[in-house]
DNA sequence: CCTTCTAGGCAAGGGGCCTGACTAGAATGG
DNA sequence: CCATTCTAGTCAGGCCCCTTGCCTAGAAGG
């Protein structure tokens, strides 16, 4: 849309700023007054930038006044969604990453595909602005071609096969981006603490694990890396099992679904569960070798200190942490995504 | 030292073909004949490019003769480097991307520190061309921060603590990048079939795993990434234990040293060594997510249909295939990385 | 010695940026 | 009412780097 860098620079001054003249934009940008001054009639000629009808104060001695140009009302929004067996969330921002609108809706216990894809219609269909594109969190395994929810052989499977894509596909203008819900929060987690390595683990009803790379989250081939149910680790007695098995074993999936029965296991916290957990972070270490371990979830978080114990004595230990975000960590990684891409289609290719 | 993109153009042609003329040099490029002649000007001030003295033919009615350009001979070479148990190879390289002189240097068994190095600096020493830097592949884990090979517990460590940015810095004017074996090899196997995903498998006297995510080797924090000694897996008897301790119970590691007895696994091929490497499989398809697993290594190869029949069973079965580069893949890798960064260190910031 | 034909160079032009100087224009104070 | 004050915005000129179009260089064959 636009190609010229002096418009990239003279857009991303106005995306941190909601109004300047063009000379404040001349010294934001380090351009020159009269350079300036061409992008902004470029860019309100394409529609992108508008004069806001304000003007500098004047005064006594304070010169000819300016005019205040932003970004166009219209250059677009975008939808953050969360998907979580909790309820839907449906945030709006707009280019400045101010989160405009916000509609939740609950699910049904347990979640049933219907319920959910009918609580993000409903939510999504609160408000309506003109959406350029959606970035979606759901807490369950996403197929990174088609977006769509996996479930894996006797895994935790929370949400039900739905199709965001489809769902959203109606409302929103351009594409639909989905992904797993422990990749928004490492992503969130990422940007919030500037960390180039590091794995995200999170325990609560369902397991999850997200892995960040030389800077960036890595979801492998299919979108499934992380999706750690099948991992070999040591269960009761010492045994080898994939470590979804181990909450079998323990009496800790809630009967007749594929969740984890996170209040059970809260009560009893019994060892066999850090142990095997260890073993996830064993494998992490040895495989992703990250600086360190972010531990999240309902109950990853109050065992914190026990998997501390169980991983300080492994042959190659790694420091654990707390996570940094603990308010709605994948809406907000979401979110950021979302406005990182608002920002990067308003500017053009 | 070059920053017009006109001059990176041209330099790059250079490096596809060995001698160009001016008029060449713009058809090839996409430049205008007058630009790519003011490029081949500066680059000759700037002693990058040199007048071959060799003319174009001529002939009947064949036009005004041309003068061909090339590289300056003194643009520099490159080193590309690996160290193994049996042995040192140090390669040549020029801008081209031909090996231009190659030596070998031969090192006891078992391998002590000080013959490595002795025998890479011999391998080193037997010509002496201008090298800008040099890339080491190292058949042991590799710090990614200082370049030192590391030993971690009870591991395979062939090689002996010896640092090959001390040794090879003298000889070599700019930096020296060291880094495991696997990696290189899985970096041959990347430019060889352009895979974004996958995890390269090296079965031999040590146990060493390389992760390509996105289209890029990911080493990890400390680059020790794949160094999966440490693993949890499934052992005698259903036992968990760390990978490399199958090997112990199985009386599969050479005594008085950490390697694994590749003659003796491959006269037994127990079921268990099978069981335990399929354990490790599973882990990097649930960690990594890979379209493929490569396997390869002495006892990788023979032992790759087993493997197969094993990770078929798995919850999240993954394709194995033997690697595509068997000649010498860690140097191969290495080279490949030696030629990228010659190249971009030739054409400067 | 003329013809043939391409390598290489020159001239002019254009896009996008700069600097420096000029003009616009509103509020204030006399 | 008009001069003053002061900055926003614009105009003019110039630079850099690229382009196209055209001209010259120059070797070999007829």
């Amino acid at each position: 849309m636009v190609r010229s860098l002096t418009d990239e620079q003279v857009l991303r001054a106005l995306m941190r700023h909601p109004r300047l003249t063009r000379a404040e934009l001349a010294t934001e940008t380090g351009i020159s007054k009269p350079t300036a001054g061409e992008s902004v009639r470029r860019l309100s000629e394409a529609g992108l930038v508008v004069d806001t009808g304000e003007r500098t104060p004047g005064g006594r001695g304070m010169g000819r006044v300016g005019s205040y140009y932003s970004l166009a009302p219209d250059v677009g929004t975008a939808l953050a969604v969360s998907i979580a067996p909790e309820g839907v969330v449906a945030e709006y921002i707009n280019a400045y990453g101010d989160s405009i609108a916000r509609a939740e809706a609950g699910v049904g216990r347990p979640a049933r595909p219907d319920d959910v894809a009918e609580a993000l219609g409903r939510a999504v269909a609160e408000f309506s602005f003109p959406v350029r594109f959606a970035v979606v969190s759901a807490a369950d395994p996403v197929d990174r071609h088609t977006g769509r929810l996996r479930q894996l052989p006797d895994a935790p499977f929370l949400l039900g096969e739905i199709d965001p894509v489809a769902v959203l596909g109606e409302r929103v203008d351009g594409p639909v981006l989905v992904d797993n819900d422990v990749n928004w929060a490492a992503e969130a987690e990422r940007k919030a603490a500037p960390l180039d390595d590091f794995a995200y683990v999170f325990l609560d009803e369902g397991l999850g694990c997200a892995i960040v790379s030389d800077g960036e989250v890595r979801r492998g081939h299919h979108g499934l890396s992380g999706e750690v149910a099948h991992l070999i680790t040591e269960g009761p007695g010492g045994r080898a099992m994939p470590l979804i098995e181990v909450f079998g074993e323990l009496g800790l999936r809630r009967p007749g679904t594929t969740a984890i029965d996170v209040e059970r296991l809260l009560d009893t916290r019994p060892p066999e569960v850090v142990t095997a957990v260890g073993g996830l972070i064993a494998a992490l270490a040895t495989l992703i070798d990250p600086e360190l371990v972010v531990i999240g979830g309902r109950w990853g978080t109050p065992l914190l200190g026990a998997l501390a114990d169980e991983t300080d004595q492994q042959p190659r230990p790694v420091r654990l942490q707390a996570a940094a975000v603990q308010q709605e960590p994948s809406l907000a990684g979401a979110r950021a995504e979302a406005l990182d891409r608002l920002r990067s289609q308003i500017i053009g290719p």
